[in-house]
DNA sequence: CTAGCGTTGCCATGGCAACTGGTG
DNA sequence: CACCAGTTGCCATGGCAACGCTAG
């Protein structure tokens, strides 16, 4: 509103000369950013943007501190935070947020990574709770205030933009019959088969809101699925989904399944599928270890991890012992090999930034010694007797050294030979 | 003075608890440096005193930021300000130096590098400019500003101190003989003679600075050794050196060292000297490529490099030109093989860090999956289909991946080997 | 007068330690 | 109450650009 004015005069004030540059960078930044109260912004979010913008727009772009006074000196007033869990905070601009109708809204960073993966979106509406969009990001954002960027929100706007298909029946694989030799007492063949097809469709249902990186879904699910009543109903439990619980109770009533879950085939049966889903689940979350994950995905899935055990116990607190114990043993190592790949994700990632150094810091010594080979081969005749056959032989011997990613201790080597 | 002040309350208001800890770090900084107005020291100086003096008594040190603080807190009102050539600046503290009776003075961050190269110092008074040690510092100690720590007068405290001799005659490699055909009109064979010693002593007086890293003196050795007299005398040059110079010139007067500079032969021989001599520089000044030189050093090489070639030529103004030409050119190869000796240098020093950085990032992958293998067996059943003793060849396969300095595409080769 | 260079202001980012609010 | 974890103040370091001086 009254920062056409700031603009205007900044742009009339700094470029002048190269006005051009800067009214399109600012034009960008008027157009998809705006100042508002209480919101908070990753710096290096806004500067991926920026890069983005530029890379797309052929501009060369100017480095983060320069861009950070840029930015300052458009959005008047913005302060410095810096949020994230314990030793992993991160420097945000705070009091500025992303325009509500900014095309950035739904070309977030994590896009990229969900554009990789094959597999979007569009949930079939199965026995999750139904739950507005806007409304989910309670628990594993970060540390929980608005930054603007939730996961969920940024993927939730992407499935709505892909609406692509995925059919979590035929992601999951087949789980196999339940192998029984006698029927527990009280119960039918037929009870049976409706856990069968009850368990299945759970099934389906997590791994669809998994898929959707819904994680806080989750628990939902499980309570609806083993019929979870609180001991203590804390407050006025608008009847969620009566229509889902009572379909499941229709067609296995709590009393059957609890006595289906002190079966042993049974037991192992479950233990299986969940490995199965398990397995599934990781693939989806993490198809690639060594793909770059953005960063904000890498915490929701720990943060994910971290919850699932509570989660489960805490539904299935009226369900016999050794069901518990089955399921959440089976669950905790689930999360822990998220815990596990996210972390050997990270690493991937550090170890390939380290590399690239490397290689920058190779070529750097190569150029340099182009460079100077000019200047070697006048220099031939008194540093040593060799004539300029020889020096391009080294030239050549060094590049191949270099390309062979050679580590210190082998350049060392070489340098011996050669001096 | 009133820093006792300063520091009785300081030390009360914040240590109480571990008072041993500070208190001693305290004293060790009031023990060795005071306020001082006018005068600066690198930050990294003071912080690597520092880190030596935490390691010879034990104590775990503070990092740069906190130490920082601790710096403030006890000598007020230091400035920072940023020294050093364009693209070198270093962060400084001004307004405090070094006490003068501090051992901190003759223990410079240099030693350990004049103590790795064995040879200190000792100079043989030759045809050297007498020159008082604190009056040396002139030209080339980074900007040129007092900051504290001058190359040239830690390695001559060092000199002092060690007392250890070096024999440059033993160094220099022989010479070889003039090789002449007839001798030039007006001269005589024992003029030759008396070139070719002279001009020996001449480059061992060389070889003596540049091992006292002394660069600033070679410029007065060879306006000694070739008869410099300025166009136009700039002020009251105080008979500078008159014994060495008439020593010199009654041994070849420079009527006929004009005449010899003129011969082939002699010119030959000469640049033969010299190549020699050069080589044997570079051997002292960097006998080891890939050892770590400290930066003040390196600066010091760098500058000394610029400086040669105009040192040389405005030496010789009064020499025939051919041979100015040639001593030129190899003066200027010389000055060319140090720059690019420091450079490579330095980039060994970037790439040793970015290696060791890499070697660390190994080392934690390492630490994070060996502390996981424990878990790994336990679910061994569950996330695939292989008994412990599979695990554990994995573990010995991931360890022996690691240690061959795995490139991250081996290493993601190795990954989808196993999963 | 211009080009080069040291210097410095402003911004970024990151570590540590102190503070603080929620939790067993 | 002790403890944990997010937040923030203070300091470090480093890049870029603007400023001012000096030498050609």
């Amino acid at each position: 509103i009254e920062m056409a004015i700031e603009t205007l005069q900044k742009s009339d004030g700094l470029s002048t000369h190269r006005s051009s540059l800067l009214n399109s960078h600012l034009q960008w930044l008027l157009d998809n950013y705006e100042t508002a109260e209480g919101v908070s912004l990753p710096r290096s979010t806004l500067y991926n943007h920026y890069l983005r913008h530029c890379q797309e727009h052929k501009l060369d772009p100017v480095n983060a501190a320069s861009f950070g006074k840029l930015i300052r000196s458009i959005f008047m007033g913005l302060r410095t935070r810096r949020l994230g869990t314990r030793g992993n905070s991160k420097y945000h601009y705070y009091g500025i947020r992303v325009k509500p109708d900014s095309p950035l809204n739904r070309l977030q960073e994590d896009m990229q990574y969900m554009a990789m993966r094959q597999q979007p979106m569009q949930q079939k509406q199965r026995y999750k709770p139904m739950q507005k969009v806007d409304g989910v990001g309670d628990g594993f954002t970060g540390s929980g205030q608005q930054t603007g960027t939730s996961v969920e929100q940024t993927v939730i706007a992407q499935s709505q933009h892909h609406q692509q298909f995925l059919d979590a029946s035929r992601v999951l694989p087949e789980f196999g019959e339940v192998e029984i030799s006698s029927l527990p007492d009280g119960t039918t063949f037929e009870d049976i088969k409706s856990l069968q097809s009850l368990y299945r469709e759970h099934c389906e249902a997590i791994l669809d809101v998994v898929v959707n990186l819904q994680f806080s879904l989750i628990e939902k699910l499980w309570q609806t699925f083993w019929r979870y009543s609180p001991s203590a109903p804390p407050d006025g439990t608008t009847i969620t989904e009566p229509s889902n619980l009572s379909e499941i109770e229709s067609r296995l009533p709590k009393g059957k399944l609890i006595t289906l879950c002190k079966n042993e085939s049974i037991l192992k049966w479950m233990g299986n599928c969940d490995h199965v889903m398990y397995q599934a689940l990781v693939e989806i979350l993490i198809p690639d270890v060594l793909r770059p994950i953005p960063s904000a995905l890498t915490q929701a899935i720990r943060n994910f991890a971290k919850s699932l055990e509570g989660w489960l116990s805490n539904a299935m607190n009226n369900i016999p012992q050794r069901m518990i114990q089955t399921k959440v043993a089976a669950v905790s190592a689930f999360a822990q090999t998220l815990r596990r790949y996210t972390s050997l994700n990270h690493l991937a990632q550090a170890a390939r930034a380290v590399l690239q150094n490397t290689s920058q810091i190779n070529q750097m010594l190569n150029d340099l010694n182009r460079v100077d080979f000019a200047n070697v081969q006048e220099q031939a005749s008194w540093v040593c007797q060799c004539d300029d056959n020889m020096v391009q032989r080294l030239e050549t011997d060094f590049k191949m050294t270099l390309q062979q990613q050679s580590t210190l201790e082998q350049w060392a080597a070489w340098l011996d030979n050669v001096m």
